[in-house]
DNA sequence: TTAAAAAAGCAACATTGTTGCAAATCTATT
DNA sequence: AATAGATTTGCAACAATGTTGCTTTTTTAA
């Protein structure tokens, strides 16, 4: 796993660092997406919450993390499994919130549907959030 | 249109204020959603932030507007059209933002798609929100 | 018009996110 | 393995955003 998480940094031209290996090592053991604050609260007291918002930030730029829309004010984030490419996130997997656990899931299985749009819009991304009851709650 | 607002508010079981009357006011001329941001910028100096704040909050409770997910970290609150009953929302339609002039807006007819989940899942509520260029701006 | 209820405004505070800069750490090279 | 240069961290200070309790003002219903 050590291995994997250096294998990643390295892959996106990181240096390797305890704070990134720290929170790498958080989303992968994590089936869910994190919110900053969850991070804050998983790393213990290790690093300053400045590191935090400035490694999540990296992680997002480099493709290895990607951002998951809200309807309350937290930006949730979790793994992309499929290689994005620095700057070019392209998951077109849909997310799933439970109710229940309020956890978040990438859906990776599940691809985004086509929406037909009105005249005159294009499109080039469309985000789906499911929210309802999960495997593990139901 | 005063008399459509004041109608609006007494629906749904609230008394007439200036700042209700005034907000409620900037979301019927506005196509796009706000946040409340854009809300205290409109209203001038009139209103005191926490009113802002609980007006919103009262008419989110009310059915009269609803929230829209976003991935960075604003809440945007648009008009709800088909009569959302108090804390039932049932806004079917999907979201659009222009990543050109970045308004958000409601495509009440554009309604949204079902969606297979894997066994185990099931589903109360979807939100699908679409990125990219709308009608003023293409 | 007036009494009771509701909302607004104020102040103080809590949380969340940002920026500049000095100290510490990491990487590549010798 | 040691070192120089580049990168990252942590700190401090700040800015923006959101919350709570309480008093004053406004609204409603009689």
């Amino acid at each position: 796993m050590d291995t994997d998480i250096r294998e990643i940094l390295k892959r996106s031209q990181l240096s390797v660092t305890a704070s990134r290996e720290k929170i790498l090592h958080l989303f992968l053991e994590e089936a869910g997406a994190l919110a900053h604050g969850d991070i804050e609260k998983k790393a213990g007291e290790k690093f300053d919450r400045v590191t935090v918002y400035r490694t999540l930030q990296t992680f997002v730029e480099k493709g290895i993390i990607h951002t998951i829309p809200t309807v309350d004010n937290s930006i949730r984030y979790a793994l992309c499994k499929d290689n994005c490419a620095e700057g070019h996130h392209h998951d077109h997997h849909i997310h799933f919130v439970c109710s229940n656990c309020k956890n978040t899931y990438c859906l990776d299985d599940i691809v985004t549907p086509d929406i037909k749009l009105p005249k005159g819009y294009s499109s080039s991304h469309i985000e789906v959030v499911v929210e309802g009851v999960c495997k593990s709650c139901s």
